[in-house]
DNA sequence: GCATGAATTGCAAATCATTTGCATATTTTT
DNA sequence: AAAAATATGCAAATGATTTGCAATTCATGC
C-alpha cells in the first residue's frame, strides 16, 4: 500500500457516507493527483478495500460512489447499502446486506454464481419530510 | 406520444434484455436522431413506462441501461431486477422486484420515503459456468 | 382549413467524469 | 548498487450524455 492509497482509503474510512471521486480530492488536498486517486480507488476496490456504486442523482450528475468495506465479522457480509436523499443529496446509512437469502434462491433458480450486486435507494429522508420542502 | 418515443417504447418491449441507447439507436434505423432518442429515453422514463440502471462492466464501459415497465398487475410492482454475465455480457431477467418488504423495513426504521431503488446481479450465468471458459 | 403558441426534433458543439499515453519517480528484487 | 517492476504526474483523449438554437411538427381554438 504506497501513501496515496493509504491516504485514498484512510479517506474513505473516515466519511460518514459514500464519497465520489471529488469529495475524495478535496479531502486528500496535495497529497496526490487526481489521476491517481482514480487509480487508488480502483485499486481498493479491486484488492477488496473498497466498494462503489454508480448513481445520477438531478443535481450532481452521474458519479460513481465509493466505500470503504468493513471488516469482515460473524454473519456479516462486509458491504453496506445506502439510501440517498433526493432533496439534501445526503446519504444514510442502512446496515449491512440483507440480500443473502434472496442471491442464494436466485442462484439456486437461475444457476448463476452471482458475485456481486449493487443496491441503493433514493427518496426523502427523514429530516427533509419533516421541513416539507 | 410522439412517432419517436413510441418507437423507442416498442423497442424496449420487444427486447428481451435492457438496451444501453446506443443499441436502442442500432435498431431504431432512419426514424430519428440519436438526440432524440436519449430525450425520449428519458422522457419515456420520466413517465413511469421506463426503467433504467446504471452498470459499470470492464468491457462496454459505463451505460445506462432502460427497460420497458410492465403494466401492473395485482402484487407485481412492474418493474424487474436483472442479472448481467461478466462472461458473454447477456442480461438475465429476474423477475418481478422482491424487495417491498425489506423497503418497508427501511422505511419504518428510518422514516424515510423510499421512491425508487436500484438493483442488479452481477456474475457467471448457468451457460458460461459450463463452457468453463 | 388556417392562424398561433407550445412542444418536439435535428444538427453541431459543449460537458464532464473518467481513462490513457508516456516520461519520470518510486519501490522491489537480485 | 543495478535491473526490473510498479506507481505517479501531467497533458491529452475518450465517450456517453447534454445543451443551444433554429427549424419542424403538434395542439387547439376560430
Ligand atoms: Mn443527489
Ligand atoms: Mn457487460
Ligand atoms: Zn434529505
Ligand atoms: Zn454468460
Amino acid at each position: 500500500m504506497t501513501k496515496a492509497r493509504q491516504a485514498t482509503l484512510a479517506i474513505l474510512r473516515d466519511a460518514q457516507e459514500p464519497l465520489c471521486a471529488a469529495a475524495v480530492l478535496e479531502r486528500i488536498g496535495v497529497c496526490c493527483d487526481q489521476v491517481t486517486v482514480y487509480r487508488s480507488l480502483h485499486f481498493l476496490e479491486e484488492n477488496g478495500l473498497a466498494d462503489s456504486f454508480i448513481l445520477h442523482c438531478a443535481e450532481h450528475g452521474t458519479e460513481r460512489y465509493y466505500t470503504a468495506v468493513d471488516s469482515l465479522k460473524d454473519g456479516y457480509s462486509g458491504h453496506h447499502h445506502w439510501f440517498h436523499c433526493e432533496m439534501c443529496h445526503r446519504f444514510l446509512d442502512l446496515g449491512d446486506c440483507q440480500l443473502h437469502t434472496l442471491v442464494a434462491g436466485y442462484e439456486a433458480a437461475h444457476q448463476i454464481t452471482v458475485k456481486s450486486h449493487t443496491l441503493y435507494f433514493t427518496g426523502i429522508c427523514a429530516d427533509c419530510q419533516i421541513q416539507g420542502h
